[in-house]
DNA sequence: TAAAAAGAGTACAGATTTGTACACTTCCAG
DNA sequence: CTGGAAGTGTACAAATCTGTACTCTTTTTA
């Protein structure tokens, strides 16, 4: 049982459920059942242990989208396997909202590498629906820009409780947006 | 003057800036330069402020995209005129997302008020996308929700400084999610 | 004008938060 | 088996945060 993953799984279901300034150390040491010295040794700071949890759930993400793309062929099919992918995501148990979204806006106004990171993760996703969409259509750019914009707002929506229960709505809007 | 708008103009820029829970009771009180026992006479403790700042922002909002509707005829006009305004938004100085969002993540946890007037106002925001549609339209409701999933995206990637500069993108994928 | 309401300013109680210190234990590798 | 690295548990310093108390002054209103 590696110790630096659970201290990582609790802090990071913590920051999801809560958010990053009002989870303290002082309930990841509880909830993690170790001591503060182990968490400052490990992570330096509070910030420190921010950037860990972003950072690896940023690996992660990105391991399973490239994934999900890479199991498709067309443009069309790839762009209906991350919504897939999205929906699956909205409807299980953990999901509180997009943690990079929380983190801009928690972290943005200080200038602190969590909201970098963040920026870094957005660019890292535009990115993705860019070689979804392959790189050399026209305009490949701004139509993963329109996708990506639609993506974000579907996970606003979750957020908010009001994600319509059919997908076709969300997958024949998706359609419309590809180049 | 009246001290009360007063107060609720500090504590919107304050809270928009930084966040709702970072932002402490002391520092409104700076900035406004108001005594603290008038900030709790008035607004009785820290979250009857949070709620009478959304409150009114909600209100704000609600006359001036009421007007902005009524100045055009067809849906594709108010659609149109609605994309306008948010970009103006997002080029002013004050544009740090959206508040209603933020108060989302920072209160649903704890079902708290300004969770529930976050709800009310998105839930209004569809209801303005709906009446734009013109309402005896078909699937009037969907195509609203695919078109306000469509805005809350750009309001998160103009957070994340990632709004393209030529508005024509936009236009031309809102045009492509109306009915 | 006199009473009542509202505000200023300050002090402070009580809780919470980050981060450090220190003594003691566990565990592993040379 | 022994020394060092890592972990536990506790205590605590220092800062911060919410909310109240209390006195004094200003403003409004009857």
């Amino acid at each position: 049982m590696d110790i630096q993953q659970h201290i990582l799984d609790v802090a990071e279901d913590l920051f999801n459920q809560h958010g990053f300034n009002v989870v303290g150390v002082d309930r990841i040491r509880d909830e993690a059942h170790v001591s503060k010295t182990t968490l400052y040794r490990r992570f330096g700071d509070k910030l420190g242990l921010v950037e860990a949890v972003l950072h690896r759930r940023h690996v992660r993400f990105e391991q399973m989208l490239d994934e999900v793309i890479s199991a498709h062929d067309c443009p069309k099919d790839k762009i209906s396997a991350i919504l897939d992918w999205h929906f699956d995501w909205f409807g299980s148990p953990q999901f509180k909202g997009c943690m990079f979204m929380h983190a801009q806006s928690e972290f943005k106004c200080t200038k602190q590498k969590p909201s970098e990171i963040a920026v870094d993760h957005k660019a890292w996703l535009l990115s993705l629906f860019i070689r979804a969409l392959g790189e050399n259509q026209v305009n490949a750019q701004e139509h993963a820009e329109m996708l990506l914009t639609f993506f974000e707002g579907m996970i606003i929506r979750a957020e908010f409780g009001c994600i319509l229960h059919d997908k076709a709505f969300y997958k024949s809007a998706c359609l419309k947006l590809l180049p």
